[in-house]
DNA sequence: ACAATGCTTATAGTAAACTATAGGTTCAGG
DNA sequence: CCTGAACCTATAGTTTACTATAAGCATTGT
């Protein structure tokens, strides 16, 4: 049960098998160990991994971006804390700033649902921009 | 002042020309008025109806998510309020969603930042993940 | 034993969202 | 008047992030 194979991690994060061997082709997942006929091998961490890679993929952040915050796992040998505190706190700052930015779509959303009574009137009023 | 040509349209909402008349082509903003010499000409709405995408298309909407939520406004008067009250719950809820999946990412930039003492120790500790 | 299913690599194809190019018109400043 | 910047249309190219295909080996169920 420790080890699952590539068809298991594509079920547990939603994602085709082909996608996870992109992610590793493209350095965002390591190289998983093998099994004796070659299979790769994914532990629950790797679960973890992909999970947060589809979470901020789904947030608008780029492959690349979303490198550069797991990288605040894989560096964690070379980097100083210092270093990777900074990283971790402009990344933070980042999504904040994207928080704020939903806070307001959903503003603008209340305003609609709040105009709009529901029902058959014709919906003239509502309006999601000025 | 009341209206300004394409080029400062998109230096109001950091975008491209190009990018601009795509987005007119793709039927996300409407064929705005033309002068005399056949350039677009575009009002304070416009602005903020770019703004709306460019805010939206960084949350991870795509364009075609993007024209939905503008369409709240759009099919006002061809719509009952309450198909346009419908819709707008439905895409508040996939932004409360939103707002909830960056409130985990940033638990755990927390995590990162204050396992991490900051200074020059090696950063072994600092992990974004389990 | 053998077919179905799942894995392997390598490579090619696709969709979305721009982005750039070519060739021409308009307009403001010197 | 003329140059250069900003605009126009039409079309082609690029990047990102997958997604599919081909050809073959491994594992599992009957």
């Amino acid at each position: 049960m420790s080890y699952m194979r590539i068809g298991v991690l594509a079920a547990e994060t939603d994602t085709s098998v082909e996608t996870l061997r992109y992610y590793e082709a493209e350095g965002l997942i390591p190289e998983p160990r093998r099994s004796e006929s070659g299979y790769r091998l994914y532990s629950a961490q790797d679960v973890r991994r992909v999970s947060f890679i589809r979470r901020a993929r789904g947030m608008g952040f780029s492959l690349k971006e979303t490198a550069e915050l797991l990288s605040l796992q894989v560096e964690k040998e070379a980097a100083t804390c210092g270093e990777v505190k900074t990283l971790a706190e402009k990344k933070l700052s980042v999504i904040e700033d994207k928080i704020a930015e939903l806070n307001k779509m959903k503003a603008a959303l209340r305003q609609v649902t709040e105009a709009c009574a529901g029902g058959e009137a014709s919906a003239v009023h509502c309006t999601i921009l000025g």
